[in-house]
DNA sequence: GTCTATATTATGATAGAC
DNA sequence: GTCTATCATAATATAGAC
């Protein structure tokens, strides 16, 4: 409205550090929460990682829990925005197409960004609020926008009979499980899931085992 | 040799305490570890899990460290063992026989104790030496002990073709990786695994998927 | 073998100067 | 918005009485 001349000229400076200093220190929480959990990791070791004074842990994200929660949405919404970009040119009602891209895209975010499955893992190790709040907030919408799809694909014989639920965990941890552990993996077997190549190959073998329907139509 | 008339009595009654008090803390240790980790977990909480005082851990352990590999020694062994019983009545050579009730075996242990996979994964989130400890003791003898047999069953046909290392990671993960998570997956989808009932429809999905070839011979 | 007491360091959170 | 200083608590580990 009757707003003076020219413009008043925000503190445009210090809000862009503000930001910066904020995603410095989820992306260190992100990878700290994600090799130590909750409780193994300490807000120091946070404020280290993003080369930040600890205390700003506080000023910006209130407390620890908050600041873990943050970390979550932002790591769930960087995958939600994965999905949908892998998605984008299938059809709604293809769900052989949809579900094959979305094994895809699972393969490969599980890739970049291995804190969404090892989060989960450690938080899930036993009953604690962050588990019913990260279920609540990302795990069901995200499940019941997809398990209508495998039921689908069982009901066309491409995907094999059983607890539709059931499937879905199964193919998730495939994917998403399997990178999250993939220290172990090499060091076990030698086995090494990094490359292009073999991560189209993790993503292959699961369409070939969950959907072995899938190369004998269409 | 000359050992005297009759015999040494030992304190047997303060021996058998140790044990026992020995027996809780690992107990109790596999049980904090699982939940929050090495880093996660406090000494004192497992004292208290254990009703034990907390320096009797310094006593019979020595340190966190030992403690840790000592509940690790466990379920491994454990698990070592209910893999022996189910394995005790399969040839040496009938890899199908030995894969499909080593599939039944892990379900089954995973769990009873699924501390085993809970732990592992906590600890394969990064590199540290008691993942390098984890693969060397147990991990890699035990991918050793049974790839051969994968190998066997993807040239009969059995198996899905592909990495047999992958497979391997594939199984073993499908069957231990869902328990270690099962309250996420009842949370996010409602499946509950915990009867008799689903631990076998889990172990039968498996087969059916990982082997799709088992049904054709034999 | 078990206990109390304690040394030392790490942690989450805050107060207040700049 | 950032820093130093600090408080209260909890952690690992040990010393030494019983």
């Amino acid at each position: 409205m009757s707003n003076g001349a020219g413009a008043a000229r925000p503190p445009r400076k210090q809000q862009q550090r503000s930001i910066v200093t904020q995603q410095k220190l989820l992306d260190a929480a992100i990878e700290a929460f994600s090799e130590n959990g909750f409780k193994g990791t300490s807000t120091r070791d946070i404020a280290e990682r993003a080369g930040v004074h600890h205390p700003l842990i506080t000023y910006h994200f209130k407390n620890k829990d908050q600041l873990w929660r943050a970390a979550a949405d932002r790591v769930f919404s960087d995958f939600s925005e994965a999905v949908q970009r892998a998605l984008r040119h299938t059809s709604e009602h293809d769900a052989k197409a949809r579900v094959v891209e979305m094994i895809r895209a699972y393969v490969r975010f599980a890739h970049e960004q291995p804190a969404l499955h090892k989060v989960l893992v450690q938080e899930a190790s036993y009953a604690n609020p962050r588990l019913d709040w990260l279920i609540e907030a990302h795990l069901r919408p995200f499940f019941e926008a997809n398990v209508e799809h495998i039921r689908t694909l069982q009901s066309n014989g491409i995907a094999p009979a059983g607890d539709p639920a059931l499937l879905y965990h199964m193919i998730r941890i495939s994917a998403g499980g399997l990178l999250a552990i993939s220290l172990e993996m090499r060091g076990t077997s030698g086995l090494e899931i990094t490359s292009e190549e073999s991560l189209e190959q993790l993503s292959e073998m699961i369409v070939r085992v969950f959907l072995p329907g899938i190369a004998a139509q269409d």
